[in-house]
DNA sequence: ACCTGAACACCGTTCAAGT
DNA sequence: ACCTGAACACCGTTCAAGT
């Protein structure tokens, strides 16, 4: 890439970021080329469908997100882990308004720049289960998918003005869901 | 109203319903008056607001789902009649594709012409909820509105082609999430 | 009393023309 | 090699003009 077209690329990406924090999701393209003085055709150039520029947008926090799968699975016990990061998972796809409709739409096509961003999620997602569900504390009759269709649910809840105020709430209330009986019994013991 | 006025009236409503069916809440109103042979302005006199045309188009869905929660109130048990009536408004959000968004929208906003329809729908299930919760069947830390965002939430599920499929057993798992132990345990002694 | 559709202010997407 | 913005095909919403 030229150096100059390296630099309207990080611009544009700053000023998508910012519109976006505002605006969400669905933010005008055409908004953010002009925010970022930039032809229209530039940004699509730089990023040429929706889906990739909300790819560049995520791409750090879906790291920290795959990052923290891990460390939850040598750090916590499997029920703790399995809600610690449903939690994270519900809390990135908050990452802005609307990202969650996105991602819904990547999940099941390949051609998205969002694809493999989701897939990514859902495995991390899928690894903490199966082990939860191996030790008898996540129920068994849900997957990797179900588990990723909860927390988009979840994350659309806080999308809603109406719903966001008791998406915290309904949150612990569908994670106590996820675990079994001998899981929350073993918990009033402890 | 004059008697043309009511025969185009039905006719919008008609074609609406169509529109609507194929391309969902989102469905362009440009399109339903072009199908309807009808000047765009004549949509909007009839249906001054998409939330207006929604109205009309939800109304007897409505009132089935409102009287079906007083049957079920004298005809099954608290539990069960919990669990089948968040099952019938599950299946009510999901009338039309995207039509959740829209009541979402309309909740907690009194200017929508769906405001009234959506309070409506959401006493029905807390008057259920509550007789459930009163027989200590139902988890108390829960409220109408966390069962009308859950309905929601599984609705909205529906509508994502990626979690459709999922979207029954999801609702089997959080419906349960609404019931005590207490009352689990009462099912599987019977 | 009711209907019409042009007008206005927006979109997303493409692509010939410029530098 | 990259950028530009007009062009095209759409929206929702309003309102002067017609019947």
């Amino acid at each position: 890439m030229r150096a100059d077209a390296r630099k309207i690329h990080s611009h544009l990406f700053a000023v998508a970021r910012e519109v976006v924090a505002e605006q969400g999701a669905a933010a005008s393209l055409r908004e953010i080329a002009r925010r970022a003085d930039v032809g229209l055709g530039t940004l699509y150039r730089h990023f040429p469908t929706r889906e990739a520029l909300f790819e560049a947008l995520l791409r750090s926090a879906l790291d920290d997100l795959t990052r923290k799968a891990g460390e939850l699975e040598s750090t916590d016990a499997p029920g703790e882990a399995l809600v610690a990061w449903f939690r994270d998972g519900i809390a990135f796809v908050r990452s802005y308004r609307g990202v969650v409709e996105l991602m819904a739409g990547a999940i099941d096509d390949p051609q998205s720049a969002l694809h493999a961003s989701c897939t990514t999620v859902r495995s991390a997602g899928a690894n903490l289960l199966h082990r939860a569900q191996a030790t008898g504390v996540a129920r068994a009759d849900i997957d990797g998918a179900d588990l990723f269709a909860l927390m988009a649910s979840l994350g659309w809840l806080g999308d809603q003005a109406a719903f966001a105020p008791r998406a915290g709430h309904l949150a612990d209330v569908i994670a106590s869901a996820l675990l079994t009986d001998r899981h929350l019994r073993s918990r009033k013991h402890a």
